[in-house]
DNA sequence: TGTCAAATTAAAATCATTTTAAATTAAAAC
DNA sequence: GTTTTAATTTAAAATGATTTTAATTTGACA
């Protein structure tokens, strides 16, 4: 944890921006809660019981901030809110999401998948990737356990 | 044109909706428009030239409408809006998007390329896949050749 | 120590979207 | 064909997420 934090810190001072105590404050809450995806009233909420003083605003602004730097990644999955998904360390492609769409539980796909589709982009459409969204909306295993019985 | 609007008529009688004048004026709009990525304000105008009395919150209730009915999809790139994309006649699954990081065209993928990738994921994930939404980050062709000439 | 830029706060503003209540429409029932 | 009824639309207000503002604080550095 301490590492991955001081990895951040170098980032953000190699582009000259302060890990200030809000800051990092945030970051925390973003590495206890890696599994979930986080809405930025939800950071705000958890970062609030470390450092009460802390407004609304500086939590997206932070969010904002480590997004451009890569340390997060926005994502949106329709529901009219931005969430903020901590990039795994050493990841170099974003991760992909299934979307239950029966109780709404939001699982994580490290593997990358897409090598060939991608390449397949590249040499078919001329378009050079740089990164990518992936998620697929269907039924967990969970539900389809429940549709069974019920 | 008008075989499409029929089609789009059955679909809502078949779920004993109706083509009011004004969903009909917006679902012209966007066959119109069916390269484009139009958010609902954009639609909003665009329909107001051949119906000025609509209102805005119409055109969001029958975009909603025509989402629930897979009429059209709705997307979202990130930029705090959400976009209606109608879907390609016969189009089995959602297509997919190229979004130039440099000017921000979106290009459509009609191809379906996920084939393999899904069919990865129902086995090992043990996920039911329904749909999905796969959008490229990078830089489009014509970019790259500017890139390169500047 | 004083200065300056970056960062934060709290409040207000903005923007997309949804809801409300009243008015309209149009199909179904009489 | 008029009445009833439910669906739809309108315009305005409300909501909710996010951003901006102006004033204040912080902290590095001259």
């Amino acid at each position: 944890m301490e590492h991955r934090i001081e990895k951040i810190k170098k980032q953000l001072h190699s582009q000259s921006y302060k890990l200030t105590p809000q800051r990092e404050a945030t970051v925390r809450v973003l590495l206890e809660h890696e599994e979930d995806h986080l809405s930025a009233e939800d950071v705000y909420l958890l970062v609030k019981e470390k450092a009460p003083e802390i407004g609304l605003a500086t939590v997206y602004r932070t969010l904002e901030l480590l997004s451009e730097l890569k340390v997060v990644d926005k994502i949106n999955f329709g529901d009219g809110v931005s969430r903020y998904d901590l990039r795994k360390e050493g990841a170099e492609h974003f991760h992909h999401h299934l979307v239950c769409v029966e109780c709404g539980s939001v699982e994580e796909i490290e593997e990358d998948l897409l090598t060939d589709v991608e390449s397949q982009v590249e040499r078919d459409w001329g378009f050079q990737v740089k990164d990518h969204r992936l998620t697929f909306h269907g039924i967990c295993k969970k539900c389809q356990v429940v549709t069974v019985n019920s």
